[in-house]
DNA sequence: TATTTTTTATACAGACTTGTCTAATCAATA
DNA sequence: TATTGATTAGACAAGTCTGTATAAAAAATA
């Protein structure tokens, strides 16, 4: 595996684990077992390793959910089968909650790069939600309610907001 | 002004336009002109500090939600009236969205008790909304879409997801 | 008035932060 | 084979962080 590779993957890891601001460079490149030389080399700065991290999260996420989709699907529908795999996800990461939500948190004010990286990733869910729902809104409807049940779930350390969601949005698409 | 309440205000106003990892003790009592030895004369770290900010943030946030609500609610419901509130509260503080999901992307394993703090915050909107909505499955559906309505506007820094939001609960409750 | 509580200013410890720099080594490419 | 690109280990700068220590002064209380 290239450098850069590993550490954008020790990084998401450790982003996600323990927030942005919480996880120094010393702990990725250790982690990663890669020299600091080597960080600059690749990443201009911590900002940079921090975008090139949600690009990775965002393709990482959507395929993840994609797949997840594709093999549940047919049990039920595609909207619904997304808050299973909210559900899934939790399990595997521990309640951490969403990735971009959590980075925009501890932006400062000049983070303007970063933001858009955020809003673009969430853009793309709508659009997700609003692809497969005709009403645009109904499809932001459970958009909202998707963001909820995840913001949510990572507060309660429970999944009832997943289900709660989900069956209102059971009820809405049918 | 006792000097733990100046402390308390200071850093308030500081976490929440800064984030709490952003903000050091030494800007805060910088900035509240208050000795270094009087803050670890009141607060034993700042984690005591971030629970006391946040069961004032607590306070806070209710009461002018209810002195908000009492002074509209002739035009529109209660219920209704609370989105307004938001709306009103990014204009006031700059989108900065919720203290409390701030301070939880913010948290390290091990932060249960300022995890229950927030817990307990949520759990009091929550409940809330269920003493002013008859039906407990439309209360919780409103208060996902509120927290959504509040992570959303922060996220995009525009309060359409409020109006939707409200748009939406406006027909639930009709 | 005497005692206790609280606040002040400031220096400091010890650890951490991001980022730079050097000099050597390994790998790929022309 | 010679050159360029990439990686290594580690020291280092300059600043940040939380928290402690000191001694004096001010304020509240008995």
């Amino acid at each position: 595996m290239k450098v850069r590779d590993k550490l954008i993957y020790t990084a998401a890891r450790l982003f996600h684990q323990q927030g942005y601001n919480s996880t120094g460079i010393n702990q990725i490149i250790d982690e990663a077992g890669i020299a600091k030389g080597s960080f600059y080399y690749n990443f201009k700065s911590k900002e940079e390793l921090c975008i090139a991290y949600l690009e990775f999260r965002h393709e990482h996420w959507f395929t993840k959910l994609k797949q997840y989709v594709k093999k549940h699907v047919n049990d039920t529908s595609e909207v619904l089968c997304a808050f299973d795999f909210l559900i899934f996800m939790n399990e595997l990461e521990n309640f951490r909650g969403c990735s971009f939500l959590n980075i925009l948190s501890e932006l400062n004010e000049g983070d303007e790069k970063i933001l858009q990286v955020i809003q673009s990733h969430k853009n793309d869910l709508r659009t997700y939600f609003n692809d497969r729902i005709n009403d645009a809104t109904v499809g932001d409807h459970v958009y909202l309610l998707f963001e909820s049940a995840l913001i949510e779930s990572q507060l309660f350390k429970d999944q009832w907001p997943i289900i709660k969601s989900k069956n209102i949005v059971q009820s809405l698409i049918n």
